[in-house]
RNA sequence: GGCGGCGUAGCUCAGUCGGUGAGAGCACUCGGCUCAUAAUCGAGGGGUCGUCGGUUCGAGUCCGACCGCCGCUACCA
């Protein structure tokens, strides 16, 4: 047994997540901590919602609401969503509440004391009419190079040419469109990350398990020199400089993104806490000098948070000179697009977790998400694919395997397992098949490639109908009623293998399964080996067909589907 | 502009250190079966591996150029 810690990245607040969020980061973390409880192991599933910065003050400020309340609501927006995917979180926290305040301060206290901290004076642009100083990407204006006229401070999006605000002609809010501007000079707390740089190149290097896109990630940014980062902001909302410790900075707030990772240790923090009796320790699982030493430590992400996940948040807990746990395997995803472009909120282009789940059971969902997820490449989001997935592999496959299994029972036999008759060749070359078949999936699962392993699963589901192929128990039934019986009741053995092996992906699904057999339930953990299970039901048991499992998505339904979320790209 | 990635059967994708005739699922064709949501099982057709050139006994796999698509580029997160 071993003790797995996994996290997703933190799905930020400002409203609701897409399918191409969900299944970046929270989905792939949740079929990997299912996976592995079901294999017998320890394990803390940790996420949060990432709730300070600009865009939740002005995302507030859209809906006329207090920056708090807005976080409250969409706090439970966003857990509903999650549970209502089946994630099944130990824990869904929020960087803003009190444990993460501290944390984060006690970090950049420590980091002070490191050495790794500096004050610098900066200059930022400050908005009158807003009241604010304004993000580089905040303020617009006339490209100087091109002449577009809603080019961002950063960045010209036209032609691509970097600028700096005040590079940019007639240059306004963002928020207000006010040109009233000014530039005024800011302190900040900097990061020393050449400092640091060394040691996390040491680090990167001994993670030799890394896919190649995170390690390539790593790799650009450190061959490109780590670069001193200011980690605090003028902002209002989000965590305070202790106004002891930082004088220079009193009344400023953390950035985001420094007390956002923090939030996966406070976010733990929060359910040990929760615990009254007080048998939860989070610094089993973080601290290495506290019985963390034994903990494989995953994260689950998009691509683009990879440099803050393998440079900045490392960095921190390096350099705060305590014994942090560090992650192991970082497990990061590139983009689903929308038929090719890419989800967008602000153009209503693709599919929300809220919507999706008017439209079809989370399981769908997760089965779909998962065998077409953006493991190596971008992937591609449209109709078909998900007709396929739900007809193909759920109804056409695992679906009817059960359906036409049960129904011969019920039919023939009752309302209990068959009991006559005793396996032979047929059903131990069945189960070595299963074995082999189950093994190959177990194994990707193991490896975290997500669209392997759902191939892989198919195939565990073919088996069961090429057995009843072999077997034709509608036609033993007229002449051998014991032949019949043997095979029902290892079809039934197989299902409820079927049910424990697919309930990273399926939980719902594999919990109707199960209850075919209410008093004959699986628990041992998923191995190969459990193969051998399937001719171990009892005859005679009772029995329930669960009827069928999913619907049929019809040519009409795709097409109608395909129209409403073509949106307005 | 810089950096990175991708371009393999109609579609979505696998192809580990370059090496027996290039794979899977879906779609398509043929056959079997009829218990099952016309579902299933078996067999088969289909690709000059983006283009051109190079290295090599041998390249989808390495190198170069080009064409096309995409992402990142650090105070949005």
């Amino acid at each position: 047994m071993a003790r797995h810690l996994i996290t997703s990245a933190l799905p930020y607040i400002n409203g609701v997540k897409h399918l191409g969020n969900l299944v970046g980061s929270m989905l792939p973390a949740d079929v990997s901590a299912r996976f592995f409880r079901a294999a017998g192991h320890e394990v803390l599933a940790i996420c949060a919602t990432d709730e300070h910065g600009t865009p939740a003050e002005l995302a507030a400020a859209a809906e006329g609401m207090s920056v708090a309340d807005y976080c409250d609501r969409y706090h439970d927006v966003q857990r509903r969503l999650g549970e209502q995917f089946l994630l099944s979180w130990d824990w869904f926290g929020r960087t803003s509440r009190p444990q993460n305040h501290e944390l984060t301060n006690h970090l950049a206290s420590r980091l002070k004391a490191e050495g790794f901290l500096e004050i610098r004076a900066t200059e930022q642009v400050y908005s009158i009419a807003d009241q604010r100083f304004l993000p580089d990407r905040y303020v617009i204006g006339t490209c100087p190079n091109c002449g577009y006229e809603r080019a961002r401070g950063d960045q010209c999006e036209n032609c691509g040419k970097q600028l700096d605000p005040t590079d940019l002609i007639d240059a306004r809010s963002a928020i207000s469109g006010s040109s009233a501007l000014e530039v005024r000079e800011s302190n900040h707390v900097f990061l020393r990350q050449s400092l640091l740089s060394e040691r996390i190149r040491a680090w990167v290097d001994a993670q030799v398990e890394w896919p190649q896109l995170t390690r390539s990630i790593a790799y650009k940014w450190l061959d490109e020199g780590l670069r001193d980062r200011g980690i605090t902001r003028d902002l209002t909302w989000g965590i305070p400089v202790d106004p002891v410790e930082f004088p220079e900075v009193a009344g400023k707030v953390w950035y985001v993104w420094f007390d956002a990772p923090i939030g996966y240790i406070a976010a733990t923090k929060e359910w040990a806490d929760a615990d009254p009796s007080g048998g939860r320790d989070w610094q089993r699982w973080w601290r290495l000098d506290r019985g963390a030493d034994d903990v494989r430590y995953t994260e689950f992400m998009g691509k683009d948070n990879v440099p803050f996940h393998t440079l900045s948040f490392p960095g921190t807990l390096l350099g705060s000179g305590e014994p942090w746990k560090l992650v192991d395997q970082l497990k990061s995803f590139n983009w689903l697009t929308y038929y090719g472009g890419k989800f967008s909120t602000s153009e209503g282009r693709g599919v929300f977790m809220d919507q999706a789940l008017d439209l079809l059971p989370a399981d769908c969902w997760r089965w779909f998400l998962m065998s077409n997820a953006p493991e190596n490449d971008d992937a591609n989001f449209t109709w078909d694919l998900v007709g396929e997935a739900v007809n193909k592999d759920l109804v056409a496959t695992l679906g009817n395997f059960v359906n036409r299994t049960t129904t011969q029972i019920s039919r023939h036999f009752g309302d209990a397992v068959p009991d006559t008759g005793e396996p032979a060749e047929p059903e131990f070359e069945f189960v070595a098949r299963v074995r082999s078949a189950l093994s190959a999936y177990l194994d990707h699962m193991e490896r975290l490639e997500f669209r392997k392993a759902t191939a892989a699963l198919r195939a565990v589901w073919s088996e069961g109908n090429t057995y009843l192929e072999q077997r034709e128990p509608w036609r033993a039934i007229k002449t051998d009623r014991d032949a019949a019986a043997v095979t029902l009741r290892t079809a039934v053995g197989f299902a409820r293998l079927v049910a424990s092996a697919s309930s990273p992906y399926l939980p719902e699904t594999a919990d109707r399964i199960a209850q075919m057999l209410p008093d004959d339930r699986l628990d041992a953990p998923l191995s190969p080996e459990l193969a051998d299970s399937i001719l171990e039901v009892s005859g005679g048991t009772r029995f329930v067909a669960p009827g069928l499992l999913f619907g049929k998505l019809d040519d009409e339904q795709l097409a109608a589907w395909t129209e409403r979320f073509a949106g307005a790209g």
